[in-house]
DNA sequence: CTTTCGGATTTAAACCTTTAAATCCGACAG
DNA sequence: CTGTCGGATTTAAAGGTTTAAATCCGAAAG
C-alpha cells in the first residue's frame, strides 16, 4: 500500500503539495495538480486516515452502542443514524451490549481507545454509570438515545413515553374498556416507568382505579411477553384489553393467546408499543404507539455531529419525540362491551 | 486526554516500560508495574489505538458492507459477525449500500482509507466490480457473504441455494402440487438464479414441465412481492402453490392475497425463503427454507480473521451452508388436491 | 578485584500525515 | 539593476505509539 511519499516522488513534488491537492487546502498550479492526480491513480493510493487522524486529532468515526441489533426496534434507529453520519462523512462503529453493563464498559473503553469523535448511546440498564460519567468528563461527546441514564445529563433524544402510554390507554378507554392490563418493561428502566405512568394517568382521567394485578412487569423480551400473556389469562381478574409496552413482548403475548385459543380482538383487545410492521403492511391489524425510529436515529446522530463540530454549544439539549398512535383492528370495538363508540382512524 | 508520555513521567519510567506493562510484551518488575498501573488509573489514560495502528499497521477493525440493515434478514448475520469479531477483539465498521454500486464504491474506498484489516462484503448487485477486484489485489482480505460477485473468486460463505430451492419445491410436489409458481429475486443476482435452478430441478425430477407464466421475477423487495402476488392470482394459469424466494417479498405476497380474500393454505399453499419468525414463534405457520444467518455471519467473520492473521493461507475457501426446510401450516395438504399425503415435520 | 552474563530498562527511529514557517521565484516598482 | 511583494512550493516538526538495539546493573565466575 503506497504512501503520500511515493506519490510525491512519482509526481516530483513535495509531500505537502500532494496533501494540498488531496485536501484542497491551498491552491496548487494546474500542472502540478494533474501530475499528482496521475500519480495517485497509477499507484492506487488511498490516503492513510490513521496517520491523518493522529495528526488532526479527529477520526470521523462515531461509536454506536446499543443493546441488540437483532431486536427489530433498533435497525431503524441505526439506519437513521448511519444515513445522517454518512452524509456528513462520518462512519459508525457499532457494538451490541446485550444489556450487560460489563459488555458496555468494555465497548465504551475500546471506543475511547479508538478515539471515536463521539458516542451514540442506547445504554444498558444498570446502576453503575461511572464509565459513562468518566467518558463525558474526558471530553468525548455522548448523545443518549431512547434510554436515559440515571443521574447523567447529556444531549439526548427520547420518545415522549408518558404521552405514548397515555394516548394509547385513552383510546382503549374510549373503546369501552375498563379492565385494562399492562405488560411493562423492567421498571428500573425509565422508559418503562414512563409508559406505565401514561397508563396510570389515562386511567386516572377516567376515574378508573388501577388494579395491581393488572400491572405485569416484563423485561422487553419475547419470553416475558409469552409468560405474562399466559399469566394474564389465568388471573382471576379478567382484563378486556392489554397494553404491551414493546414489540417483541407483544409477539410473545400473541403467541400465548394463540396457544390458549384466545382471539384478538374479540376475546381481548391488544395494543402495543413499537410497530412490528414491515413497509406498513404486515401485522396491519395491531394498534400501536409508533416510534419514528429512523428519525430518532438521524436526529441523535445530527446532534452528536453538531456537538462535535462545535455547531452546538452550551448546555445539554434534550429532545422529546412525539409518537403516533395508529389505531387498527386489534382494538376494534368488541360487541359485548358496554359503552363502546366508534373511533375514527 | 493523556498520553503514554505523561504516564511514563508520572510513574518515573520510560515510555517503553509503560508500553510493556500495557501490552505485556516483556517482563517488567512488579514495582515498576504497579507504579505504571497507578499512573494509568490516576490519569484515566486510554492507549491511543490510532497511534498504535499507525505503527503496527493493523487496526483490528473489520469493514462490513451490506445492502440494508433494515431488511430483517441481515441483523442476524451482523450479530453473528459482530460476536465472532468482538470475541477476538475486533470491531465492526458497518455501512449500508442500498444495493447501489456507487455507494458501495464510496464505502469501500473509505474503508480502505481507514485501513480496516479486512472486509466482510454482502455485495450490491452490479457488473462493475473493479473496486472489489482492486481492493483484493491491494492485499486487503475480503470475504464475500451471502452473495457472490461475478468474476471474482475470494473467500466466501454462501447458502446452498440450489438445494434450498429444490427441497422446498420437492416438498410442495410431495404435498400434491403440480402447478407451482415461483417468485424470484432479480435474476442477475446469482442466489436468485440458484433458487430458481433448485425449483427447476425439483420439477424436473417429478416430470413436471415448467410453465413460463408461473415464473415471476421480483427484486427481493416488498413491493415486488405485493405486485407479483396480485399478478399471480389474476393469471389464467391457476397455481395451487407458490414458492417465494425471500422473506420480505413473502410479506408482500401475503398482503396481496389478504386484499384479494385468498386464504393460505386453503386457496394456495405458500413456502418462503428466510424465516420471518422472531424467536421461532410468530408467523409460525409459514413453511420456510431457513438460513442460519447468525452462523453464516459468525463463520464469515471467523474466516476473515483467520485470513488476516495468517491462520488461513492458500487458495480462497468457499463454504456452502446447508439450509433447513421447516414445514409448517402454510403448506398443509389441501383437501381438494389429488394425490396428497401427509408429510412429517 | 575484574570479567562476563543476563535480565531489566531505556533510547531512538519509524509509522504517515498535516501545517506553520521558510524558501523560492518571477514580476513589478523605483 | 536592485529591492519588494506575493503566490507557489518546500521544509521540517509534531502527533502517540512500538520495538530493535543499546545500555545499565547486579550477581556469579574466575
Amino acid at each position: 500500500m503506497s504512501t503520500i511519499i511515493e506519490v510525491a516522488k512519482r509526481a516530483s513534488v513535495s509531500i505537502a503539495t500532494v496533501s494540498n491537492v488531496i485536501r484542497g487546502t491551498r491552491r496548487v498550479s494546474p500542472e502540478l495538480r494533474t501530475r499528482v492526480q496521475n500519480a495517485i491513480r497509477e499507484l492506487d493510493y488511498y490516503p492513510n486516515a490513521i496517520a491523518r487522524s493522529l495528526k488532526v486529532k479527529q477520526t470521523r468515526m462515531l461509536g454506536l452502542v446499543l443493546p441488540d441489533i437483532t431486536n427489530p426496534f433498533f435497525p431503524g434507529i441505526i439506519r437513521g443514524a448511519e444515513d445522517a453520519a454518512f452524509e456528513r462523512d462520518y462512519f459508525l462503529v457499532a457494538a451490541n451490549t446485550d444489556d450487560q453493563i460489563g459488555r458496555e464498559r468494555r465497548i465504551v473503553s475500546a471506543l475511547r481507545s479508538y478515539r471515536v469523535d463521539g458516542i451514540l448511546l442506547i445504554s444498558a440498564l444498570g446502576n453503575d454509570t461511572s464509565h459513562i460519567r468518566q467518558t463525558i468528563a474526558s471530553g468525548v461527546s455522548v448523545v443518549c438515545l431512547d434510554r436515559s441514564i440515571p443521574g447523567i445529563t447529556t444531549d439526548s433524544v427520547f420518545l415522549d413515553n408518558v404521552r405514548g402510554g397515555r394516548e394509547c390507554v385513552r383510546h382503549l378507554i374510549q373503546s369501552g374498556h375498563r379492565k385494562i392490563a399492562i405488560v411493562t418493561g423492567q421498571l428500573k428502566a425509565q422508559n418503562a416507568r414512563e409508559r406505565l405512568q401514561g397508563y396510570t394517568e389515562a386511567l386516572g382521567e377516567a376515574d378508573i382505579s388501577p388494579d395491581k394485578s393488572l400491572i405485569l412487569e416484563g423485561d422487553y423480551r419475547y419470553d416475558s411477553g409469552y409468560r405474562l400473556g399466559k399469566q394474564l389469562m389465568k388471573s382471576r381478574v379478567k382484563a378486556t384489553a392489554v397494553f404491551v409496552c414493546n414489540g417483541v413482548m407483544t409477539l410473545g403475548v400473541l403467541q400465548a393467546f394463540e396457544e390458549l385459543g384466545i382471539k384478538c380482538p374479540d376475546d381481548i383487545a391488544v395494543a402495543t408499543f413499537d410497530d412490528l410492521t414491515l413497509d406498513n403492511s404486515f401485522h396491519s391489524h395491531l394498534t400501536a404507539v409508533v416510534q419514528p425510529s429512523y428519525d430518532m436515529g438521524a436526529r441523535a446522530a445530527a446532534m452528536l455531529m453538531d456537538r462535535i463540530e462545535g455547531k452546538l454549544a452550551g448546555d445539554p439539549v434534550i429532545v422529546r419525540i412525539v409518537p403516533t398512535l395508529v389505531i387498527r383492528d386489534s382494538t376494534r370495538p368488541q360487541r359485548h362491551l358496554p359503552n363502546h363508540r366508534r373511533v375514527g382512524a
